[in-house]
DNA sequence: AGATATTACTACGGGATGTAGTAGATCGCA
DNA sequence: TGCGATCTACTACATCCCGTAGTAATATCT
């Protein structure tokens, strides 16, 4: 009865910047990128950047590969993929999953309701 | 670009076993009342069941009225109703809406996908 | 070899959470 | 009417996560 599924922590503030920017970039960041490509958001020490994406990798949100002395950092998953992974975690603490799911959809807006029906229908035609 | 809407913090373990107490429940309970109920999973003082229901109110997580010398807490929202707003916040920070909701659908089962259609299919009748 | 880039390791403060003790108020009962 | 049980309010402390960054060591380029 109880959900033992384990919320996974949420990204905190600085975590979800340095995603968005690899998530943006769509190719594997140095640390030095991504440091330069914050540096119009925030005033950071390159240390930090490392730290963070350090971090990240250690999560499996991110993954590294070397490149000459350098490492490169990617996004382990796409965006839209991390958040429909979250939109299934709260399911799975819903404790009633109709019930949570009727209420999902009361709250979404008149376009994502018609963008559901199509990727239901997309899936019916697929999976029968 | 940037998703600035903060994640709420998702409950620590106690917090999420003692909200479904009050969840399971359906009626307002005191300290003492889910203190006991908690006995069976987990050997805890009552002062600490104490501390995490205050908390959870001061989180506007529970709410509490007055019982004579005690208070009785019950949670603020249905569990399911928590759920789908935790959905609604993963889908807030998809940076793809569609794309998100393509990839939830996907990974939805058969018979929740039935659920949505007919979900979907009221909200049609509702509002047209 | 010296300057530069990059990493690895370490650190520290603040907030959240798990856990609980103590003091003080209150209520029922002997 | 004073005692014990009950309940709250306040305080405390350890741990972990995150933001933030310094330092030392290593590798690279010239």
């Amino acid at each position: 009865m109880t959900s033992d599924e384990k919320a996974p922590r949420p990204l905190g503030d600085l975590e979800r910047l340095v995603m968005e920017q690899l998530w943006a970039a769509g190719e594997p960041l140095t640390v030095r990128e991504v440091h330069e490509r914050l540096a119009g958001t925030r005033e950071l020490a390159y240390t930090t950047v490392m730290t963070v994406l350090d971090r990240l990798a250690k999560k499996k949100l991110t993954e590294r590969e070397r490149d000459g002395k350098a490492w490169r950092y990617k996004a382990a998953a796409p965006r839209a993929e991390m958040a429909a992974d979250l939109m299934m975690d709260a399911l799975d603490r819903a404790g009633n999953r109709r019930e949570a799911l009727v209420l999902f959809v009361d709250q979404v807006s008149t376009e994502e309701a018609a963008l559901l029906r199509e990727a239901l229908a997309r899936l019916e035609a697929r999976e029968g």
